[in-house]
DNA sequence: TTCTGGATTATCT
DNA sequence: GATAATCCAGAAC
């Protein structure tokens, strides 16, 4: 744990920079924690949002890697992601709460640790991620990512809540974590 | 200009 | 397990 995670460690495909953001440590406004569940999404893929080419709701994901790219989803919740290669992003989608649980409960609410964090809505609204931050740089205040050791096991598994793309196994999460927005349905491979 | 549906969550039964 | 809440991008007209 340590190194700043920059624009180089995000200049890859979505599907190969998301396994490597498990255990990564992400604060926003000195409040956040580890990265124990992700998503991959590039323009090839009909549930990306970029699938559909260039739009004003879109341009931050065909923009330079290491940005956060914010959006509003069933008009309630924001979902917040990390630009990789032009039209590829990784949704981030659970945390393990490490720092600021004061300032996350305060806007979330007092509960239990594992449900602070546990899904891309909450997390933002945890974190205080909204629109705001749509295109912000991740290697610089507010927001701080660090790289993880590496050390723990990755299992992969299918998306959560799309309609299309629904078979590419672009979700990792951390194995066993108690803090994943819902556990990985079968015994998927560990690696 | 109007209409539709979603990378979700909370709150029911 | 089922569904309401609630906004805006994209598509259709």
């Amino acid at each position: 744990m340590g190194t700043m995670l920059d624009k180089t460690f995000f200049d890859r495909p979505a599907h190969e920079v998301a396994p490597d953001l498990i255990g990564a440590q992400l604060l926003h406004e000195g409040a956040g924690g580890i990265i124990v569940e992700v998503e991959a999404y590039d323009e090839t893929d009909p549930a990306s949002h970029s699938f559909v080419g260039l739009t004003p709701r879109n341009r931050v994901m065909f923009g330079p890697p290491g940005h956060a790219y914010v959006y509003k989803i069933y008009g309630i919740h924001y979902c917040l992601n990390f630009v990789c290669r032009p039209g590829s992003a990784v949704l981030v989608r659970a945390l393990q709460p490490t720092h600021g649980l004061e300032a996350m409960q305060g806007r979330r609410g007092a509960m239990p640790e594992k449900n602070l964090c546990s899904g891309p809505g909450k997390l933002a609204q945890a974190l205080g991620i909204d629109l705001e931050q749509n295109g912000l740089a991740l290697d610089a205040p507010p927001f701080d990512l660090l790289a993880g050791n590496g050390v723990h096991a990755v299992a992969t598994g299918v998306r959560i809540g799309i309609s299309k793309g629904v078979d590419t196994p672009w979700r990792f999460v951390k194995s066993g974590s108690p803090y994943l927005s819902k556990p990985l349905p079968k015994g998927a491979p560990d690696f």
